[in-house]
RNA sequence: GCCCCUAUAGUUCAAUGGAUAGAACACUAGCCUUCUAAGCUGGAUAUGUAGGUUCGAUUCCUACUAGGGGCACCA
């Protein structure tokens, strides 16, 4: 074994040795038996059992829901559906389940239940749920929304994954903004979580790479901005293999040197991939984003090797006769695929295979999410047919791809040749010197190290914010003037929210000891409306968490925590606390606006924002 | 040619098959000697076309139109 052989091992044994630290590091989500019965589930649950009695059968679980608000009523349930499976008139069921909810032993919660065409709807003991609202709120502190449902399950969730030797962009920002929300989503309902980023660090780019370099590439390119200056050649190589197609050849050739472990190539690909890693991290760090785990293509190298040799022992692909590659014909009417290119180099494909085993192996999964753009649809629709058929995919680890659209400009996807890309240095500097630019003229007296902190914290928001908040299968129009559109619809409507109360809370605390949230819970009061409305958004957070975990859809969330914070604002124009007289009424106006703090925090942290404690 | 995604207000986006389709931006009329106006309260404007399923369709199905993406030695 030579020298780098011996370089190429060594650094096998560091991921693996920090895939064993990851399993170690691993944390289960929540735990405590009693985080699924929140309020709300408690609700639907009661008035199931009376839709039960009412039809005399067991129809699953009933989903209450919010009526438009020119119905009245607080919450409301469609009974069409439920007529349909037992075939009775609608209107009647509806009369006779709100017969059964008035004269049922819900009376201590449900002022009167009525029916109104084919629904119910259903109207709360206010007070009373409103004390429950926010006691359930103030005992759960910030655990407030975790749940147990996917207790004991493990999720590995594949993200971001930026290639060597290019810049992150705002197009491959996606990936590592959705990817990060999921596995705090994913966490805050149980699962325990791995995040691995799957580093493009293998492939036939390195070829090129390496042929730019070696034709091109001086020392000194490396000085500044290494990962720009890889880039450029690598772009440069592009360019110049379309009139040059014996370069491409040669590209391919090199890396399948490389994947040979060519001593002199190793070395190289080795410089490359920690000079790019380390700019990556930059740019973690700015958006909080952490990883378990970073096993890269390149670990899976000769695994993949292996993976072939399987499928064809396994007769699930043959030899090209002419060319010798290795081929898959297509499964489940999906067209054909490479597992292996002649020159006997791995492909994508072939090394997403051995990862997705390395995985089930390693982790134990029940899922493992892929969060890569669309456009690769078919080519994990391909890989996991592959992946069910050898085994590795079966009833106990589902893989799903959690796709989602492109970033474009003028309505065409960003292209680095093209100019049109926006370097995420750029958006960020700019992002943040906007927010700094109004935090100046807005709150002028703050000292500047805080003003650093905030605008940090305003522009990154604002940047993650625009993307979660719309469903990530759609294209995102990116737009500068939106983008740096610090008001309504952004992050900063919701830190901005949050900092009022922290405000209110400030005063309150300074104005001595009368003014803190008081009282026991028997003395929680409300005087108006919105109050209410306020605390009965409260009461569903925990669902929004679970329905954006079903459906991997963090904008649940982010659409939630704008609703809530438009019913907060609109209290805080309506009343004030700190004038308000009654002791009692104060001191549940204290607790309803800390639960609404809460929840923004908690919310935005699941999206991975942050909030400031002034702006 | 085949496959996937998308089509909602002037613009950018929401809406488990349910009641009068919601926001934001822009436009416009108001609200700060009162907890931070990065806020609140009003106002006008929208489901690509044609069918179908259904008591009920923005949502499901079919066709069409338009846009985007993909279809083996790239990732």
């Amino acid at each position: 074994m030579n020298k780098t052989q011996d370089e190429f091992d060594k650094y096998r044994k560091e991921v693996d040795l920090s895939v064993n630290n990851a399993l170690k590091g691993i944390k289960p989500g929540a735990s405590r038996a009693d985080f699924n019965d929140y309020l709300w589930k408690k609700l639907n649950n009661e008035i199931g059992k009376f839709v039960w009695e009412a039809l005399g059968a067991e129809i699953g679980q009933i989903e209450l829901a919010v009526p438009p608000a020119h119905i009245g009523g607080d919450f409301s349930l469609e009974v069409f559906s439920l007529a349909k499976k037992i075939g009775e008139n609608p209107n009647t069921i509806a009369k006779k389940i709100a017969g059964f909810i008035n004269e049922g032993e819900l009376k201590q919660c449900i002022e009167r239940a009525a029916a109104v065409g084919a629904f119910v709807n259903v109207e709360l003991k206010k007070r009373e749920f409103y004390r429950k609202i926010l006691a359930e709120i103030e005992e759960l502190g910030a655990r407030y929304g975790e749940s147990n449902v996917n207790a004991g399950k493990t999720a590995v969730i594949d993200f971001s994954a930026p290639n060597i030797a290019k810049p992150i962009g705002v197009g491959h920002l996606r990936s590592t903004i959705i990817g990060q929300a999921l596995a705090n989503i994913y966490n805050e309902t149980g699962y325990a979580v791995v995040k691995d980023n799957h580093v493009g660090d293998w492939g036939t780019q390195f070829g090129k790479l390496i042929w730019a370099w070696q034709h091109w590439g001086k020392e000194e390119m490396l000085k500044d901005h290494p990962v720009e200056a890889l880039k450029d050649l690598y772009v440069k190589f592009n360019a110049y293999a379309k009139d040059h197609l014996k370069a491409a050849d040669e590209a391919r050739e090199l890396f399948a040197r490389l994947e040979a472990k060519d001593p002199e190539l190793v070395v190289l690909w080795k410089r490359f991939r920690d000079l790019s890693l380390k700019d990556f991290q930059k740019i973690y760090l700015q958006l909080g984003v952490e990883f378990d785990t970073a096993i890269g293509e390149s670990y899976f190298s000769d695994r993949a090797n292996e993976v072939v040799e399987l499928c064809l022992g396994k007769k699930l692909c043959q030899k090209d006769v002419a060319s010798e590659a290795i081929i898959v014909d297509g499964l489940d009417g999906l067209p054909s695929f490479l597992l292996r290119k002649q020159d006997g180099s791995s492909l994508y494909l072939t090394r997403d295979l051995a990862a997705l085993k390395f995985r089930v192996d390693v982790f134990d999964p029940d899922v493992i999410l892929y969060v890569v753009g669309s456009e690769q649809e078919l080519n994990f629709r391909q890989m996991f047919a592959l992946a069910e058929i050898m085994g590795y995919l079966n009833e106990n680890v589902v893989a799903r791809h959690i796709g989602f659209g492109m970033v474009l400009v003028d309505g065409k996807k960003m292209s680095t040749r093209e100019g049109t890309a926006v370097g995420l240095e750029e958006l960020m500097t700019q992002a943040i010197a906007k927010s700094k630019e109004i935090l100046i003229q807005k709150n002028p007296a703050m000292e500047s190290s805080d003003m650093e902190t905030v605008s940090g914290i305003v522009g990154i928001g604002a940047i993650v914010y625009n993307d979660l908040r719309q469903s990530r299968t759609n294209n995102i129009t990116f737009d500068w003037k939106r983008m740096l559109d610090l008001e309504g619809g952004s992050a900063v409507y919701l830190q901005y929210s949050y900092v009022r109360i922290q405000s209110i809370l400030k005063k309150l605390n300074e104005a001595g000891g009368e003014g803190g949230a008081g009282g026991p819970r028997s003395e929680i009061a409300f005087e108006n409306q919105i109050e209410f409305d306020v605390a009965k958004k409260l009461m569903i957070f925990p669902d929004i968490i679970l329905k954006a975990q079903q459906a991997d859809y963090p904008h649940y969330i982010a659409v939630y925590l704008e609703e809530l914070a438009t019913l907060f604002n609109s209290f805080y124009n309506e009343v004030s606390i700190i004038k308000t007289e009654d002791q009692k009424l104060r001191g549940s106006r204290i607790k309803l606006v800390e639960a609404v703090a809460l929840v923004i925090k908690k919310g935005l942290s699941l999206l991975g924002i942050k909030v400031p404690g002034k702006m």
